[in-house]
DNA sequence: TCGTGTAGCTTAACAGTGTTAAGTTACACG
DNA sequence: CGTGTAACTTAACACTGTTAAGCTACACGA
């Protein structure tokens, strides 16, 4: 196993850098360990000493991704326009976020999982960006703009409706969908009209 | 190249029988051409006969489990309830159906495309599915319970509202989700109430 | 009845994959 | 100077999708 000397970590970085520029413009399934290995000037063995094996590789660039999504949440939340608006502001933003990075936002969401155990849900930064999600949806119930006070069932609907979006302009690239922020707006609306009616 | 012998077919649809329990209890990516044959006794070369690739394959298998969603929808598009009773209860199916077929749905939405050239969407049997939800939703709107008048836009909003749950449901199995069913009804509570309002 | 075409399947191989056991190198430190 | 070990590589295993070429058995016309 290699140290977690400052060095060693800048080889760990350098090897995800290399690997989530490769994921993004070729997709995982068409990028090998060698190729990833010979971007960087290394074997691919090396890659085995800082990370499990091929998924877990491609986790921790997704935590990563995922991390910035929630920190641009948490900034969303802290702007000072109504609970209403932010909540809006933020479920904007995971859309537009997801398809900024469609590759990792996909890879995410792609049951890569098959068989075997069901997948854990990734705890750490999975879990940390619908957190944010969940606090605005109790921040809109606290000052009355929801009245509906079933906090983790108006959240989970919400995600549904935000996912469902982003995933079909990901995925779906072939149909021919109406203007996209016209179909993003249109959902945004549905749903606040929805849970606020 | 085979013949289109009734032999002939009958050899194909066992390929595409075997290929389909296969993946469905070990995951696409988990399945070889060789497990594939082995399990009806050819050689693996036999399936490059019939299908064009391991690809090809799983898309025949995906239209075909489609096809029966359609029909699902059309017979549910005549029975005599109001447009919007039908219109819900054809979401419904949908979102059942996905349940009832975790990895056909999952692999249709799992943009295995990575890079290359984007997916062409699938003409036959997904767009014949969607057509159905377009028709309710001219009904709704030809009645008035459905006031704007934009079927694209509607149709559409509803579809990632739906594709969003039951993509949710079945890819993120590890997330504490609410009771199932209270879900999906929140969610068409939600969609409906945001269209009609 | 014999020869031939061909439908239907197989053999053998290629080029690639993720992964690992074992080995090498070079440097830090007592 | 000697030794330990961190960091990396070599070589291989068992597998993958896929294809070119070959075999076999039967239908059919002469």
């Amino acid at each position: 196993m290699a140290a977690a000397t400052v060095q060693a970590e800048s080889v760990r970085q350098s090897i995800m850098d290399a690997a989530s520029e490769l994921f993004v413009a070729e997709g995982y399934g068409n990028v090998s360990m060698r190729k990833i290995a010979q971007k960087i000037g290394y074997t691919p063995t090396t890659i085995y000493l800082y990370f499990e094996d091929k998924a877990d590789l491609l986790n921790q660039i997704c935590d990563q991704t995922f991390a910035q999504l929630t920190r641009n949440l948490v900034a969303i939340s802290k702007l000072s326009v109504s609970p209403l608006e932010r909540l809006r502001l933020g479920l904007r933003e995971y859309i537009q976020f997801g398809l900024n990075h469609p590759n990792h936002y996909a890879i995410v969401f792609s049951s890569i999982s098959a068989a075997g155990p069901p997948v854990e849900f990734e705890t750490s930064e999975g879990e940390a960006a619908f957190n944010t999600l969940r606090d605005s949806v109790a921040a809109c119930q606290a000052d009355g703009s929801i009245k509906d006070q079933n906090t983790e069932l108006i959240s989970q609907t919400l995600w549904a409706g935000i996912h469902g979006v982003t995933s079909l302009l990901i995925t779906q690239q072939g149909f021919p969908f109406v203007e996209q922020t016209a179909l993003i707006d249109s959902v945004l609306d549905t749903l606040i009209a929805g849970i606020t009616a």
